[in-house]
DNA sequence: AATGTGGCCTCCTCA
DNA sequence: AGGCCACATT
């Protein structure tokens, strides 16, 4: 029995059997704090603490699953069942369900998720005729976010004159306005929207004392882990709870608080000690997880930030190699660089995929990630980003199932009410919405009730929007009798939905069949899984809230080899022997969006170090001279974070890409100009896309390829100072361009016109060269 | 009301 | 570069 906690050290082993009372753990990356969480678990429940009283809140889904599992094998399966674990908005959802009607809500309330938001703000911004260059909905969005996440109600914002004076500086008056048919249309849409599953978890245990009472009973003892995210309304949900047994464990690295941006309140940690009586304070500064060189360059990051808890953390392991510095000339070479290290790295350690992770700042990134990936054959997995659940084809058959749990559901009717198309339009729908918005009706209800309904709708009209509802309800029939599987089956070909996807025959049209087809099965592994669980009903209602709370993250089975990309947001709390980051320029990593005060660049700061310190063995950073960022090549500086690593554990890496001849980007060179020393015969060539191969002759060199003129290339301008006008930029006799290889140089000469244009340009770096500019990436300086 | 096309905006991070 | 929306056409 006691077998379990010979494993751990003794700062672990303290707050492990700590049961009562108050306590925060401080956590440095990779103390071991996940096995201090179930141990701790598992220790309370030999101790003979019921799991129907002990809550644990995640971050994922998918740490609470793989903890439950972790404490099953040390308690045994039937007890581990009952525990509470999940992330903040999957328990209180649940609870939310339980407890609907007292807040007016229907027990099978749909969960908007942010593109639902978006688009109901968007289509309420435009009934009320309001700027939508002003009134940008995605900001609106993020503002009514921020007042939930602070427990700020409409009625909250028109008592507080500063809120109001602050929005109408902003030039946005109607703000408030917003705010509230936002939440009147979720309300009778009978939805509720990520912020509201806290918002209303707090109503519910403010408004109704013996809910509290309930609550706070059952909840006997309070684990809450990454408590460094909490925001607001989850860290007074927590003191709630918590505030009359006060058994409340919080676990958490300061260092690593990065969800700012969704609310989340770093003073929750830096605070905790103030907020209860007799807190006690355990520390896990030992990292089990990487080589000394990563540890100590992390140390030295996260040393520049101001604002942080007091922690050394350190490692008994080896010292490990030196991180791998690479630079690259542009986000494509980049790519090429992480391929290739991943693959010479796997011919020489014979290490499988799932041993390498590509983290980046932004999703944008991925891209050139995977193409280069692709192309040398390494499996990868994206996580993250446009998320399988959030794919059109699979949000559209979504809706369908959403209408039949709750047919007041306005985004999911919207959706679906003329797709596959038949002949209800825009103009209909939006009658639909004036005569629902006045009677204070759903949609479905309208539709349901058009004779007794002021409503101009012709005839042939009315009896489309009365088949429509028909087919919805004659899915609700069978939704009694059958399981999800068979519904959505049975959904997606009535619905006329795989007619819709298949009949163009295009690659897209196939890509959508494919994500429906895996859609389809994993509602047949949800049926057959949920057989096995207790309480599961395996109901069409369990999925659709599973789905609309799972993270990219909580669906990997883990049943494939492949080399991980997601950001960085997302590796947290994820470790991999070798870890990759890449996009590490200034404006990118920072964020431009994240400089401006001294709290944001600190949080990017510690974005930064939850990247490093992912790494077990070895890290790489990566960083590229220039970047295609909207559509455009750009210059781009390293980031300050590298500089703020000690040299002492830096290894640079001499860039060979920067010497590789490649034509996708550089100019064609003509006359006698050799290419910075290499040899061109040395070199593989591939034909770029513009260019095409003359017949019969070999792809050898450049001039073996003649141009066809690019789509977007604009005649050449006839002025009479030989400007030229190539790729939008103008340029002139004069002018100082750059080069992205030849550096900079001066333009002596314009010849000829249109797909025909040379230059004579004078580089700094050598004589005079000739360039066809049609292929160059000429940046006009001056 | 459906279909086709050009212009415009965006790409910060997440449950 | 790509997705979405507004506008034009049938």
């Amino acid at each position: 029995m006691k077998s379990y906690l010979d494993q751990l050290n003794s700062a672990q082993l303290e707050p492990t059997i700590q049961i009562e009372g108050p306590m925060i753990v401080i956590a440095g990356a990779g103390s071991g704090k996940t096995r201090v969480l179930t141990f701790r678990i598992a220790y309370m429940m030999s101790k003979g603490i019921d799991p129907f009283n002990i809550l644990a809140l995640t971050f994922t889904n998918k740490a609470a699953r793989e903890m439950k599992s972790r404490i099953a094998a040390i308690v045994g399966d039937s007890e581990a069942k009952n525990l509470w674990m999940g992330t903040f908005h999957s328990v209180f959802a649940k609870i939310l369900r339980i407890e609907a009607d007292r807040l007016g809500y229907p027990s099978n309330f749909t969960i908007y998720d942010t593109q639902d938001s978006d688009r109901l703000i968007a289509s309420i911004i435009k009934e009320m005729n309001l700027d939508k260059d002003i009134y940008k909905y995605k900001q609106i969005r993020s503002r009514i976010s921020s007042y939930k996440n602070s427990l700020i109600t409409v009625r909250a914002y028109f008592q507080n004159p500063e809120l109001i004076e602050a929005d109408t500086m902003a030039r946005r008056p109607r703000m408030g306005d917003i705010y509230k048919a936002y939440v009147d249309r979720c309300f009778k849409a009978g939805a509720m929207d990520f912020d509201d599953l806290l918002l209303k978890t707090n109503e519910l245990l403010t408004r109704f004392p013996d809910a509290l009472a309930k609550y706070q009973n059952r909840f006997k003892y309070i684990l809450v882990d990454e408590y460094q995210d909490t925001n607001h309304s989850q860290y007074l949900i927590v003191r709630a709870l918590s505030d009359k047994f006060q058994n409340i464990c919080v676990v958490g690295d300061d260092a690593q608080s990065i969800y700012a941006f969704r609310g989340a309140n770093i003073n929750n940690i830096l605070n905790f000690q103030k907020d209860y009586d007799d807190v006690k304070v355990f520390r896990l500064e030992q990292n089990y997880r990487s080589t000394k060189n990563i540890v100590n360059a992390a140390n030295s990051i996260i040393d520049k930030n101001q604002t942080k808890l007091d922690k050394v953390v350190w490692t008994a392991n080896d010292e490990g190699a030196k991180i791998k510095v690479n630079r690259s000339l542009t986000d494509g070479d980049e790519g090429r660089y992480v391929a290739s290290t991943i693959f010479e790295t796997k011919m020489q350690e014979h290490v499988p995929n799932s041993e390498f992770a590509v983290l980046y700042r932004t999703n944008a990134q991925s891209r050139a990630i995977e193409d280069a990936l692709r192309k040398r054959d390494i499996k990868y997995r994206i996580y993250g980003g446009l998320s399988f659940y959030q794919r059109k084809e699979i949000k559209d058959v979504l809706s369908y199932l959403r209408l039949v749990i709750n047919p007041a559901d306005e985004e999911a009717l919207k959706r679906v009410i003329n797709f596959p198309p038949r002949g209800i339009g825009q103009t209909t729908v939006d009658k639909l919405v004036v005569a629902a918005n006045g009677l204070d009706r759903s949609i479905f209800d309208v539709i349901k009730n058009l004779d007794k309904v002021e409503i101009k709708i012709n005839s042939g009209t009315k009896a489309r929007l009365e088949n429509f509802a028909t087919l919805i309800e004659s899915y609700q029939v069978m939704n009694q009798n059958a399981d999800v599987f068979e519904l959505a089956e049975h959904v997606t070909k009535s619905s006329g939905l795989i007619r819709e996807f298949n009949k163009d025959g295009t690659p897209e049209g196939a890509a959508r069949m494919e994500n429906i087809e895996e859609l389809l099965n994993g509602m047949k592994d949800f049926v057959e899984g949920q057989k096995e669980i207790a309480d599961a009903t395996g109901s069409l209602a369990e999925f659709l809230e599973d789905v609309a709370l799972a993270s990219d993250l909580d669906n990997d089975k883990g049943d494939s080899d492949h080399v991980a990309l997601m950001t960085i947001h997302l590796a947290k709390g994820l470790e991999f022997p070798y870890v990759f980051i890449v996009g590490l320029e200034e404006d990118l990593f920072p964020s431009a969006m994240s400089m401006n005060t001294r709290s944001e660049l600190e949080e990017e700061r510690r974005l930064f170090y939850v990247a490093l310190t992912r790494a077990e063995k070895q890290a790489y950073l990566t960083y590229a001279l220039s970047r295609y960022r909207w559509g455009k090549l750009i210059d781009a500086e390293p980031s300050r974070f590298i500089e703020e690593i000690d040299e002492q554990y830096l290894d640079i890496v001499t860039p060979i890409e920067e010497r590789r001849y490649n034509p996708m980007l550089d100019a064609s060179i003509f006359g006698d100009v050799e290419p910075n020393k290499v040899s061109p015969n040395k070199i593989r060539y591939k034909p770029a896309k513009q260019l095409q191969p003359k017949k019969g002759t070999p792809r050898k060199t450049p001039e073996n390829f003649q141009a066809t003129a690019p789509k977007n290339l604009k005649p050449v301008s006839k002025s009479s100072n030989g400007s030229a006008n190539l790729f939008d930029s103008k340029l002139a006799v004069g002018n100082i361009v750059k080069h992205i290889r030849f550096g900079k140089g001066e333009v002596l000469k314009i010849e000829g016109s249109g797909a025909d244009t040379k230059a004579e340009i004078k580089f700094e770096t050598g004589g005079n060269k000739k360039l066809l500019l049609r292929f160059a990436k000429l940046e006009v300086i001056g």
